[in-house]
DNA sequence: TTTTCGCATTAGCATATGCTAATAACAAAC
DNA sequence: GTTTGTTATTAGCATATGCTAATGCGAAAA
């Protein structure tokens, strides 16, 4: 069902779920941003998965996946997370990296791999990033913007936002920091004017910017518990 | 230095690679049969891969990956084969089937991921089919053919030649019947009329047609024992 | 109201991959 | 020596992906 796509198309896919899964307008200007192409060639693209039935016109919503659309974008999604795990866990391949490789490697995972996976990998719920995989999503209805929280809060890091994976720099920028899930931190300092926050790790402190700080998801309440994976 | 080949130019490269290391003529309709495609098409990519310098015409020996072609095809085998290792090994993928998935992904394998793959899986000198790794090929060289061998014979099955795994049928096969390297087994009868050999297995007689048999190697010495990965 | 800005689309092109049909080239068989 | 069979190559086309330059277009700003 979900089988003969190019890997072109299955990162349109990828970016289109996530951005209609957060409710973000599909602009064509943005995914030609995103994905790192041209408008016209977003044009162009847009045009061949409508013809596929991937995607529809809707005069009210503007692009929207269509059922097929959907079930193949929700494919490659598990598909690149549990790729990353296996990186992660299997290949010890560096936390910050892991989004780049499986990239790469998502539209060549069958689905007899993809079960293996998902069974040898202890059926996880997000990525090591933190995002939830498709069906999982409440998992994260508790998780609050960092750029919501006040000085002086203590809160644990949940979750890097996939729009903030793209970034190599901003990756292992966390990473070198620790600002990682599971990572507990306080919100020391906000400077609005200078368009960063402060956080104090167990290792130190750190100066984000607004910038990367806006990927960043947090827990507040700490006495409700959330299963790390 | 090995990086920004295509798929179809990777998939060029091991097949060249396969039949320089074994002494093959390279032809271009063999070539078109075994990568599944036409003459004028092999003609067209062999014009390019020219261009790119990763083969050479040499009017003696015809076709000649050159160095950079042959350190590249190097590259593309030994990720073929150490995807193989994981995918049997991690994921329990079954043995006959990881050549073609691994055959997919290995495009997209990055140097840092063969290397941890390679570490984490013991640096493996042969591939799951008994294949050499580059740079390991004395290893087979004690081998022989099935074909070889005479009747009454007992070998150990070591090896299933790289242009047999490109039948799935085959390797489901072989995989059913337990012909897989380290198998001990006796060939009872030969029947050159029939184009097959009858195998003694610890589980049973296969009737095996020469067909299938020439892409099987197998070591005849018991006492001179070799490492089986 | 006119200008400007952001966004979408068209037109025109290029490259890598493939295909079919036709032709060339050459060796082996008759 | 002509036919037959195998192989290589050309010509002509198609599709997916991308690009640049030019155009269209609606909303916001001046």
């Amino acid at each position: 069902m979900a089988g003969k796509n190019s890997a072109t198309i299955e990162d349109y896919l990828e970016t289109l779920y996530i951005l209609q899964r957060d409710g973000v307008p599909i602009v064509g200007t943005r995914l030609a941003e995103i994905l790192g192409v041209t408008p016209p060639t977003v044009t162009n693209t847009l045009k061949r998965m409508t013809r596929d039935n991937l995607i529809a016109s809707d005069d009210v919503r503007g692009y929207v996946l269509t059922e097929q659309g959907l079930e193949t974008a929700r494919s490659v999604m598990r598909r690149h997370m549990l790729t990353e795990w296996l990186l992660v866990t299997t290949l010890k391949i560096p936390w910050s990296k892991t989004h780049t490789e499986a990239h790469n490697l998502e539209h060549t995972v069958s689905e007899m791999i993809e079960k293996q996976m998902r069974t040898n990998l202890g059926n996880p719920k997000v990525c090591p990033h933190g995002n939830p995989m498709p069906g999982f999503e409440s998992i994260a209805s508790g998780w609050i913007p960092l750029m919501d929280i006040s000085q002086g809060e203590h809160v644990v890091i949940r979750r890097i936002h996939e729009l903030g994976e793209n970034d190599p720099d901003l990756m292992a920028f966390l990473e070198e920091n620790g600002i990682v899930p599971g990572a507990r931190v306080e919100v020391t300092e906000i400077l609005p004017f200078n368009q960063t926050l402060s956080l104090k790790l167990k290792d130190g402190m750190v100066s984000l910017g607004f910038a990367s700080a806006r990927f960043i998801y947090v827990e507040k309440n700490l006495r409700a518990s959330s299963s790390d994976r």
